[in-house]
DNA sequence: GATGAATGAGGCTTCATTCAT
DNA sequence: GATGAATGAAGCCTCATTCAT
């Protein structure tokens, strides 16, 4: 029997690349993702076919990180409000927690390296808040808006209020309801 | 692209930036940059002296041209309403209008290239509009939030009203006010 | 391919090394000889030391495998013509049949990888043919040329002669004598 | 007005390509040809876009310079033999004369990266020499080969006889003649 | 001023070989 | 013995920048 592919050397990679990826761009160089993972710099295409297919796995498993963060706890009983603030919460969190991450993801996600495909499974498996969103469309004044127009909503308007947050993190969690209230605000009905 | 004359020199340079940037990213070679610009290679450098100054002019002229366009008929006596609304059409207008500008500038946002002065300047000579969106603020629901926080939204929102436009064209106008309301809403007075 | 039995491994090793350098030449990489041959990449270094010798090893193989068809059914007791033609004949046939090996012989044949001994080495065992092969020169028109001039002669015309069957099979039969013919005629007394 | 790219740079790459290709084959590096030409290895591809293109440059090149020499003092209104043996002792003292050329011509020959349209344009412009061969094999006891027999066998007989020149440079003059007797009696009439 | 040829550092990727299992 | 994960040197190529003309 070989030496067994450690599972772990390929989440180090993704790591690293993570954390490189979020300070360098999506022009930081294999070598030093690979260096920041302490694998040789061949090791890491044994893992990823090449730097594209590290790209897409990376948003593929930010996103996934990122829905699991969402999940955890998800009130599916609640009330709608209760399951829209749970996300929005869910998402401010994990992106102040995990700074690196989600500069990654903006990274990627303006990358036209990222395919559409990518695209199109990172919204996947994401159910219960997908209907949750698309119902708090529905039932608001932007009901004749695309369906995604929710879920990218919150995004942006998350990313401003982290923006805040970051820069005043004595007043971290009044911004974050105060973020939640225009966000519901935006779309909620009239 | 015919041979500039001497004196168009660095704004062909600038609009062959923004055209390529906004395909290729920030990665896209200054020698690709030069020819669609119908320059020589080295005449880039006379202009700018490496390739890191050129990003940061280029976000500045387009903080600049985008700031023209909302400046333009600005309805200094208007209600705030009517002053919000202006910059919310004049903006997307010009993202609508001018979509390599828009993917342009999206890219170098979100480049590290940019740095924090050249970001800071791109705040400034705005003032009419600055202070419509801080009144807005300030008699809103979100009155304790960071003054940048509303601009930051607008254009955050309007990126993401911009996104359903380009998907659905037939119905950009509509799409136009309906994400106007959205923002709005987020953040007017209850 | 079925993983071979311990004891074909060389073998299969051999086998796809001349497929794969059929196609790819010399540069074909280790691990794709040992892909083809349905062997761990590593255990193609329990057979062979290193790339080169596999190389080496492989011209030696096809020379032998030549050599055994060229002997098969040798009319030792023939005449002049008939022992020459007998090779002709085998070694045309053993290039039409095997093309792979054909072509991997040439590719490893202009190869610096080769080295001399191992070429030497390429011509022995093979008495009976080099003796008729011999006399076929002394007793001709060129019986002052090296010994080895006739059957360089006899490969190089053989290959010539195999293109123009390649390029049109249906004359095959036709081209093969006619081959024979030239050769006969090159070096027989005048 | 830039420097202008020097003509001599272009050559000095094919030059130095001829002979690291002859020594190490097809696979020689790019780094190597570059030093080998005293440029910068960037150099080479200002001149040539990829290793591929440089390849199949030289092949065309190598071809000219022996279509030069053979082209040089061709008997246009001599017998048929005198035509044809002009032929031979031109392409043979090119190749003794050149035998870096030669290398790295037989090289390429083989090699999968010349391409077909290539090989097809290395047949061009060597019209005289052309008609001779084809009257000689037309008028002679292979009358129904294909066109371009005769030229690959003169080829491929041309360097068995230089191999045993090189071997016993002595007799070179004498193997050189003994070659075009044998090459003549293998396609002239009965 | 303008040009584009020249450069070499650095990027991505392949590969022969080693060695833990 | 067999395996394939790990490695880093080396290969091809790109690119920002310089500088002779």
């Amino acid at each position: 029997m070989p030496r067994p592919k450690t599972g772990d050397k390929r989440a180090a990679i993704l790591r690293a690349a993570t954390k490189t990826i979020a300070e360098d761009g999506v022009g930081a160089s294999t070598a030093g993702i690979a260096k920041a993972a302490a694998v040789a710099e061949g090791s890491l295409f044994r893992y990823f076919p090449d730097k594209d297919r590290l790209l897409n796995e990376l948003y593929r498993e930010l996103k996934l990180d990122m829905r699991s963060a969402m999940i955890a706890g998800f009130p599916v009983t609640g009330s709608l409000r209760k399951r829209i603030q749970h996300i929005w919460n869910a998402y401010v969190t994990w992106g102040m927690e995990s700074p690196a991450k989600r500069r990654a993801m903006m990274q990627l996600t303006v990358s036209e390296r990222i395919t559409d495909q990518t695209r199109q499974e990172g919204q996947s498996g994401f159910e219960d808040a997908t209907e949750a969103m698309q119902q708090f469309v529905a039932r608001g004044k932007l009901s004749d808006l695309p369906p995604a127009f929710a879920s990218d909503l919150l995004l942006a308007m998350a990313e401003t209020t982290m923006a805040s947050m970051v820069a005043n993190p004595a007043k971290a969690d009044h911004y974050r309801s105060a973020g939640f209230e225009a966000f519901w605000s935006a779309a909620a009905k009239k």
